[in-house]
DNA sequence: AGCGGTCAAGTTGAT
DNA sequence: ATCAACTTGACCGCT
């Protein structure tokens, strides 16, 4: 990453709202209809398609001046499904895709766009449950891997449920991070939600463990603690080796809706904390209008 | 071409 | 009990 940048790396959300660019999924229950060479080819030509997007979602970013890219898990669709996934070598435009890849990795470091991932809800380093441990720690491996083939380096996951127990529930995720092998250990980072864990309960794991935290301000109001907005920043950003990295997002209906957790189509300016104004970190934005949304934040800032 | 039902996985909380 | 929400709409069969 560069030194001479200064100020924010604003990143973009895994979609585009206008821009056409696009990323493809398949759906198990009609692959599973299919013989294997079918589904073979199937999955080839999607993570093909994926891979010339996630290409064009690079120079996009470069050409907008957005610094970061969340890649969506499902880059390689279906790639840990019990009866359907697959390995890339056995996909018959393998070379190809090889080469892809391989291209969006060199051009993501060439421009200094910061690639990430947000493994999804299913992914819990907190359950008791070993079956729900088992297909986390196979999901995390899939992380680790295409996190490796495309230079992303962060790994972003939730402490996970609660269940009646959040000592106890923190207990589990602190003993199953110091059994992750470092790729994925060395990516992995833990960011607050709004329903469950806070910036207060994160925060000694991640020193126990020595995994950065990812401050997400938005659930942090949601899901509040008593810890001020400053204080969090600073602690969080002392948790990263490397640039730390946060995420913003509005309330679709306003701070006084019943429900303030949906996120709003853009970000209300009002909603960036003052003080990460001045520091030099990620800021992951999510928010429904996407790379226009980025747009519209970038040029109120420009303008205040 | 466009529409509507559906889509791997876990947990929580609103209804 | 059901269901939407979660980092994110897209796929697929039908008309």
């Amino acid at each position: 990453m560069s030194n001479q940048r200064l100020g924010i790396r604003w990143g973009l959300c895994c979609l585009f709202k206008e821009e056409p660019i696009t990323f493809a999924i398949r759906q198990a229950t009609h692959l599973g209809k299919l013989d294997r060479p079918r589904q073979l080819a199937q999955l080839s030509a999607t993570v093909l398609h994926n891979g010339n997007s996630l290409i064009r979602a690079i120079e996009f970013c470069h050409r907008q001046g957005i610094g970061g890219f969340r890649v969506n898990s499902r880059i390689f669709p279906l790639k840990t499904h019990p009866q359907l996934g697959y390995l890339l070598e056995e996909l018959p435009e393998y070379d190809l895709l090889d080469q892809t890849y391989q291209q969006a990795a060199v051009l993501a470091a060439r421009l200094d766009i910061r690639l990430t991932f947000h493994p999804d809800q299913f992914t819990l380093l907190s359950s008791a449950d070993a079956g729900v441990t088992a297909r986390s720690l196979a999901e995390l491996a899939y992380h680790g891997e295409a996190a490796e083939r495309i230079g992303a380096d962060v790994i972003t996951l939730h402490g996970g449920g609660g269940y009646g127990d959040k000592p106890a529930a923190l207990g589990r995720v602190v003993a199953l991070i110091e059994r992750l092998p470092d790729s994925i250990r060395s990516r992995l980072a833990l960011e607050n939600d709004d329903r469950v864990y806070t910036p207060a309960d994160l925060l000694p794991v991640c020193a126990a463990t020595g995994i950065p935290f990812i401050y997400d301000v938005h659930h942090h109001r949601c899901h509040p603690d008593g810890l001020a907005i400053e204080e969090v920043s600073e602690r969080a950003c002392s948790t990263w080796a490397r640039e730390p990295l946060f995420h913003l997002s509005s309330p679709k209906e306003g701070w006084q809706a019943a429900n303030p957790r949906p996120h709003h189509d853009f970000i209300d300016i009002d909603d960036l904390p003052q003080c990460w104004r001045h520091l030099r970190i990620t800021i992951e934005v999510e928010a429904k209008a996407k790379e226009i949304a980025l747009k519209k934040l970038a040029d109120e800032l420009s303008a205040a």
